[in-house]
DNA sequence: TGAATGTACATGACGCGTCATTCAATGACA
DNA sequence: TGTCATTGAATGACGCGTCATGTACATTCA
């Protein structure tokens, strides 16, 4: 039977287990921001979704597939695109078969872009996250 | 000795790491986030803040020691009292022996709050981070 | 076919967090 | 004690994400 004592106990582990968490998340995250920003003049979530497109290369109406990888709005993503599009790095492609959709495309410099930064990326990844 | 192949796994395996960490963070943050919003008319950070002046209820200049507890920055910290304050929640102390200091104290209001808060934070994390 | 409903994406208002800066109070030290 | 550097906190400009909404296209079904 479960005491008041124990629940408190186990209450205590659970925040400290978030805070962890969040701590873990806040580091890796802000660390890896700041280092794109640097040296690429992107942020994280501009990255992330240039890495989506890279790593989805044959062709489909990705817009809205994007939006399910990721646990960004679809108008949070619109607005990222906006900024990799104007930053010339990706293009967006009117799909013939369902007007209302948009597949994107990386430019010649958003891939090699792309590139460069996923090596930052990864090895941020590696010293954050451990392993 | 490690062949190209094997870096590739091992950045995939990486990158799926993250994803899964970035994922497990946000539907956590915001499952607690709209519950505490819907219910208690706070926001995440805002009770992060509150559970923090809670649980260290011996008196020391406190804003300072908040902002090592959390990945908050200073300033939102700051910004995050006001909004507390605002509420009726929390109170600015001035201290006594360094007058730059502030220290926090829950006001009844803030106490009762966070008291039937806390309930539904533990068991939203409880829910979403297994256990 | 055409009205109703649904879907893909864009947009504007808004709230919040960050950065840089500021201000007051302290501390160090000549 | 008077200067200079430092520290705790507040503030304003700014960027970004979210929510609610808008717009164009699609689908369904009578």
């Amino acid at each position: 039977m479960a005491t008041t004592r124990d629940r408190q106990l186990h209450d205590r582990q659970l925040v400290e287990q978030w805070r962890s968490i969040q701590n873990s998340y806040f580091r890796t995250a802000g660390a890896i921001d700041r280092a794109l920003e640097a040296k690429f003049d992107i942020g994280l979530n501009e990255f992330e979704i240039l890495d989506l497109v890279a790593d989805s290369e044959e062709s489909a109406c990705r817009m809205k597939a994007l939006g399910e990888r990721t646990p960004m709005t679809q108008s949070a993503v619109s607005k990222v695109v906006d900024r990799l599009e104007k930053a010339g790095l990706v293009s967006r492609q009117t799909c013939v078969d369902d007007r209302r959709s948009l597949f994107l495309e990386l430019t010649e410099e958003g891939r090699a872009l792309h590139a460069s930064a996923a090596v930052e990326h990864r090895a941020l990844l590696k010293e954050n996250l451990g392993s």
